[in-house]
Parts: structure tokens; sequence; C-alpha cells
RNA sequence: GGUACCCUGGCCGAGUGGUUAGGCAACGGUCUGCAAAACCGUGAACAGCAGUUCGAUUCUGCUGGGUACCUCCA
């Protein structure tokens, strides 16, 4: 079995488009993993407490804060916003979770590894807190090896943050947190009523869940310091190994070439995207066009967020939809499996399994694309066998794999509504053949105006919402 | 300041020590009553400078520009 950990959102507020990249990405992992034949996995967690505002130790849990914000229970602020973030990523089309931990659900777990460190002599106790000792971890294992830094750098770049008297060192950061009087969410522990720190809850739960050691652990590479890298530390300090087969990370969503995010305000909801409703949005974009837009970057490149890309990415989704609805119906003729379509079957599965490499993967598929109208136009001859393998790559690869979903068909199109198109298109070509154009045009038009777009082929007339 | 990364044609975005990535846009053609779509074809790029090399967009160094992490963020 494989088993893969990702981290999951923080639920105190809407998902926006940096939520939506690990989404898909390890989506897309987890697919093409179930593809190939192995069993998944795939846990991903739901932060509902620890995460605090900052490191200073005087910081306000997030979802307190939002909680005494709003006036609501800190539990109704994690429920909606749960709630609201699995909409998103279903609309995105991505699997859930095999498990979906949450770390307010898993309190006496993260107090056992913590006195578990305690144990190993990695951690102090201290006012009631307990705190990872990163020097004496140091001298036994490198801390910062995911990271690439050294406790030196670590040291000489830590700032000495205010309220954090009780730590010995600043770098040093909390397992356990006493809980101030008016915190909200606290529990029972040996050291103290608290709440336990925000790295801990994915040390538990992966190890919970996958066991010692596991295969991927993916995150967004926000996260790889210092998350992830004292994820590791405590794992290491409990265990006496890091647990942790490959670290994925996939990079940011930029707009303007900065960071899409929280703090820098300059994000972009994902709702906000699949209506249209923020300033910078020239329309409104399909979940699936996203889902396009970020598969045909590299998981681990930045992209760049623009109106223009997210149209273009729009159209080649559309291309490629319409190709995989097409192969069924070609006409083929008997015979063996060519070179070049087995050549194209091999550089897609090459692209995805060679570090997940989605852009070249739907490069290739484009190739596909173009023999299919090819063939559609009779330009193009295919075999039986070609066919079958170009079907397969659709169905099993674009909409299996990559998990491109037709989101015209579920765009609540109606039986009516299409016999109603097909009356009126009856009518339009009542019109062509009286050479009457005028009003044939007409038609198209205002059939265009509804957003309905028509195209005459050899066939017959198509048409598109 | 420390660490890491990036700079590719009009835009987005892969990749490689020598061979067309791909998408979108553009241009020419085929098809069409027209349009759209589709198909065929075309052009166009590797920030700058120096070095290694038979050969560099790909390796090395420097310069310029940018980003991320170092406090919470996917």
């Amino acid at each position: 079995m494989a088993g893969i950990y990702v981290c999951g959102p923080t639920v105190y507020g809407d998902a926006h488009l940096g939520h939506a990249r690990p989404g898909i990405t390890y989506d897309v992992l987890v697919r093409l993993l179930i593809h190939l034949g192995y069993k998944v996995r795939y846990v991903r967690n739901i932060t509902d407490v620890g995460h605090l505002e900052n490191d200073s130790d005087e910081g306000e849990d997030k979802i307190a804060k939002k909680a005494r914000i709003e006036q609501l229970e800190p539990m109704e602020i994690v429920q909606h916003y749960t709630i609201r973030y699995h909409e998103a990523m279903k609309m995105l089309n991505t699997l859930p979770p095999s498990i979906e931990p949450r770390a307010s659900g898993h309190i006496p777990e993260q107090i056992s590894l913590v006195s578990k460190i305690l144990d190993a002599g990695y951690a102090y106790i201290s006012n009631g807190s307990v705190y990872f000792d990163v020097e004496s971890y140091n001298k036994k294992h490198p801390y910062g090896v995911l990271s690439g830094r050294t406790l030196e750098n670590v040291i000489s770049n830590s700032r000495v943050l205010d309220g954090a008297d009780d730590k010995r060192s600043p770098f040093d950061f909390a397992l356990w947190k006493k809980a101030s009087p008016e915190h909200i969410m606290r529990w029972d522990s040996p050291w103290s009523n608290g709440f336990p720190g925000w790295h801990l809850e994915c040390s538990a739960m992966s190890a919970k869940y996958l066991g010692d050691k596991f295969d991927i652990h993916g995150g967004g590479m926000d996260l790889l310091f210092p998350h992830h890298e004292c994820e590791l530390a405590q794992n290491t300090a409990a265990r006496g190994e890091g647990g942790v087969r490959y670290w994925m990370h996939n990079n940011m969503i930029t707009i303007n070439g900065q960071k899409m995010g929280k703090s820098l305000g300059n994000f972009i909801t994902l709702e906000e995207l699949f209506t249209g409703s923020h300033k910078i949005l020239e329309r409104a974009y399909t979940p699936m066009s996203i889902r396009f837009f970020i598969l045909q970057a590299h998981y681990r490149s930045t992209l760049d967020f623009s109106n223009e890309a997210l149209i273009a990415a729009e159209k080649g989704y559309r291309k490629m939809m319409q190709a995989s609805k097409d192969v069924s119906g070609l006409n083929a003729v008997p015979g063996e499996l060519s070179d070049e379509i087995r050549a194209l079957r091999e550089a897609v599965y090459d692209a995805l399994c060679d570090d997940l490499n989605t852009s070249v993967a739907i490069a290739h598929l484009f190739d596909a694309v173009r023999i299919v109208n090819q063939v559609k136009e009779g330009s193009n001859k295919i075999s039986l066998q070609d066919k079958e393998v170009l079907n397969s790559l659709f169905k099993e690869i674009a909409e299996g794999v990559l998990g491109l979903a037709d989101d015209q068909a579920s765009g609540g199109n109606s039986k009516i509504l299409s016999e109603v198109v097909e009356l009126i298109l009856e009518m339009r070509r009542e019109a062509k053949a009286e050479k009457n154009f005028a009003r044939s045009d007409e038609i198209r038009e205002r059939l265009t105006s509804l957003g309905i777009t028509i195209k005459d082929t050899k066939e017959g007339t198509e048409w598109t919402l």
C-alpha cells in the first residue's frame, strides 16, 4: 500500500486559488498511483486547533480569533469552512481523501507524542508548556536537512520574539502550550491545561494512520520551513527516524509575480473565480479550466495568475474535451497498433511517472487531439487498435488521472433544452435550404447571444453551451 | 543579512550539452452562402557578459532583474 499524507487547510477562511494547487496536484498523484495499480491510503488533515497567528507564543489561535470576532463557537467556524472547503475541492473534481483527520480529534495521540519526545530527552517543560529542544536534538540528528539549513544559520537568523521567555532558545518550538485564561480551546494534559503546537498534529496523525514509515508527505512549499522541518524533527525524536520516504512540495501560485497568500491579502477565493466576482477577474472561470490551468504547469514551478493565461487554458481544455468526446465515434480500419500511437502512449506515461510532469503529458495528449481531429476530418486513418489506445488515453489519463471532467455535461443542460435547441436548429436548416440566409444567420446570432455556439459540419450542425 | 530558486518567442509554459515541446494569440491556405470549428502550412525564444567545450538555451563564474523561506500562510 502506498501511504500519502498531505497537509490540509487551516479552516478559518474560504479556500483560495492557492489551495487549489495542492488539492489538484496530490489528487493527480493519487489517481495516477491508483491507475498504476497501487492501493493508496490518502490522508489529508484539517487543522482546527493550535495554529497560532504568530510564533511569539502570545499569538492567538487562528480559529479561536475568528470565533471571537464572529461570536461563534470555534467548532462552528471549523464546520462552516470545512464544508465550504469540501465543496470547492469537489467542484475541482478532486477525490476525497481516504481519511481526513482533525487535529482536535487527536489530542490524546498528540499528548502521547509529546511524552515520547520528552522521554527521549529532546524536549523540556517550562512553565506548563513543553518545547522541543532543537539544540540537543541537533547534537544527534541534523536539524534543517529538509530545508537546507544548518543550526548555525537558523540561530543567526531567528528573531527574538517578545513573550518567548519560556523558551531556552528562540528557535525552539512549542509542542504543548499552556493556555492563557482567555484561550477558548483547551485540554488537560500532564503539563498544563492547554493546547498542542501546530507542528505536532501532522506527526501524530500521519503515524496513527500510515504507520511509522510511509511513502509520501506533501504540502505547499511555504510549509517546508518551519512546519515540515519541525515535523521531521518530532518524528525522529520520537521514533529514531524521519518516517517519510519522499517529501513533495508544490510551488506557489503568484499574482503579478507575487505569492498569493492570506497574509498578503492578494488572494482570490475559488468561489470568486467560479463566479467572476472579484475586481481583477474579467469574467468567471469554470472549475475545470482552473484545474487545467494548474496542470499545464509543473507542480514545482511557480505559476502566475492572469486573465489571459486562464482564458488560454480554458480554450485548450475545451479543445481536449471535444476530442475526448469525438474519439469513440471515429472510423477505424482493422489493424495493429501503429508506432506513432504506441510512442504517444508511452510518452504520456513516461511524463507522468517522471516527477508527475503533467505539463509534458498534456503536450503529448494534444498530439492525440490532433490525430483525432485529422481522422474526424478524413485526412488521417487509424486502426481499431489505435482507436482503442487513443480512447483509453482520453478516458483513463485525461479524464481518469488528470481528472478533467466534462463540465459542460454537468452544466445542467437538460434533455428538454437539447430538444428545444434541436428544434430551433431544424428551423434554421429549413431557412438555409430555402437560401434564406438572413433568417438562418439571425437564428444563429440569437442563439449565440444566449450562450449557445453552433457550428455547421458535414454531418450536420453541432452546438455547445 | 542567511538560504534556495527563477529569468524561454506577443502571452502562458515544458525541456535538453548538438535533434519541432505544447496551449493561446498572429499570418497564409483548405472547407463554408457567410461565420465558427476543424485541418494543412508559416514565422518567432532561450536576461546580459565571460569561461569550459568540437558545439551551450542547457554546465561554471560574474552582472542585472525578480521570487520564496528565514513569524502565520497551500
